[in-house]
DNA sequence: ACAAAAGTGTTACAGATACACCCATGT
DNA sequence: ACATGGGTGTATCTGTAACACTTTTGT
């Protein structure tokens, strides 16, 4: 059984071309097979679509997601379709918030707990993805048309993660495992929308204690080659948790 | 109707006597008019009581909320709550985390969508709420057995206001209109759980441009009388868009 | 040699911290 | 006069902001 009045949907950020990119679906019923494995399941959310020509339209996009089933813990389901949708696992995934007006969706009362994830498009390529073939990324300010309040819902996000990449270090979720410091300079320019001082950027990151030196270094690039870092998991963590102020 | 698989909570804080307070309640079936006014809502709702013992003990307590109903917005019929509960409106509540493990509450599926709210209860004395005498003050660190996981909701609650304070100016709505510069740092110390050093505090505060000198003072105590300031509500607003670091 | 991005240091200023005594009021 | 909490200033330290040139690499 699916729960007909909540749904669980990601907001899935990926950082490319130096772009903020969302991931996105044109849900079909038959997607919903990989996500509601369940017979029933699946049965009662092809129900819900049939009657909502919004998801059944070629013209509309929108946030992956599906109804959560009643049998799943909240935060687990969540998992679980970013899992589904990206091949990914043990990636930033965070619940921000539920979305409950009253007619958000036409002709059914339909509540969604968002979570928003990040991760790197490029260095995750979505082989895994059980349903790659029909999902897409988008950069932030060329979304197409989408169903619902999804733009709402992914702008509250971007909203939420602008405010939270002040104080918690997050934005290395999007990032190659190993990073210039350009790239992760470029990274908290495009999400807080402003120019940075290279020089100051840099001392402040490195007196975080954050990076590790990996004593690599770019190839094949027509300059100077850039240091390649990576992050202390360990110190990430404690920072995450004191709530560091990261204001940059 | 009401959404059977849907509660809204809130987590109403106070300060009282130098400690935060959670405003908690003792739900009955009766009070349940208070908030579902449509009688089938309210038959919904009882009916769904009946089933849990727990919701029908005289030993537990819980937070103040109901099921939501269909044709209500989830952040107003949160806001309704609070209002039947304190009398109050207008005071800062917020949505923070809903909560939908699998097994949270037995024998039914049921999301709680939380909210918390900021009062001070000594300046409103519940004298409108129209459940004013099943409803009482906690102690934070002197709750009674709560029922579900109504206790964990209250602790996520505080680690929320505990983040929250520390970046934008929200301890301000626990404190009566006009205030003293040490019940402000005392609020603070309590919310945070640290000593602070009186001149550095006030010198900070002082700063910030947000308080207003009221030209009072406070009179019958066996001291020196402090003097009263009340908050700019414009600078206020203003501080809370821009994420202020109000860290201390 | 040139183009393109990487990398680096100093000075000035603002905000944070540490710290101890006198002041006003009621009993 | 005394008990109680209110109220204040300064010196030091730390972090932030502003700013321009040299280095490395591939073509």
């Amino acid at each position: 059984m699916i729960l007909k009045n909540v749904s669980v949907d990601c907001v899935i950020f990926g950082f490319q071309n130096d772009k903020i990119n969302v991931l996105l679906w044109q849900a079909q019923p038959g997607l919903l097979k990989k996500f509601l494995t369940n017979t029933q399941e699946y049965e009662e959310s092809k129900e819900i679509f049939d009657k909502n020509p919004a998801l059944k339209s070629d013209q509309f996009w929108g946030l992956i997601g599906t109804h959560l089933p009643t049998d799943d813990d909240l935060d687990d389901y969540a998992k679980k379709i970013l899992k589904v949708a990206t091949g990914l696992k043990d990636i930033f995934l965070k619940q921000f918030q539920t979305f409950g007006s009253k007619d958000r969706v036409p002709h059914m009362r339909v509540l969604t707990v968002a979570y928003y994830a990040l991760i790197n498009p490029e260095y995750h390529n979505l082989e895994l993805s059980s349903i790659a073939k029909s999902v897409k990324w988008f950069e932030i300010d060329k979304l197409p048309e989408l169903i619902f309040d999804s733009k709402e819902i992914i702008f509250r996000a971007l909203k939420t993660l602008r405010e939270e990449v002040q104080y918690h270090p997050v934005g290395f979720h999007l990032l190659p495992e190993k990073f210039t410091l350009t790239q992760l300079q470029t990274l908290y320019e495009v999400i807080l929308d402003k120019q940075l001082d290279t020089r100051n950027f840099r001392k402040k990151i490195q007196n975080m204690g954050l990076l590790i030196d990996t004593n690599e270094k770019q190839t094949n690039v027509a300059h100077r080659a850039a240091k390649l870092y990576s992050f202390d998991v360990k110190i990430y963590n404690q920072l995450k948790e004191e709530g560091l102020n990261f204001r940059i």
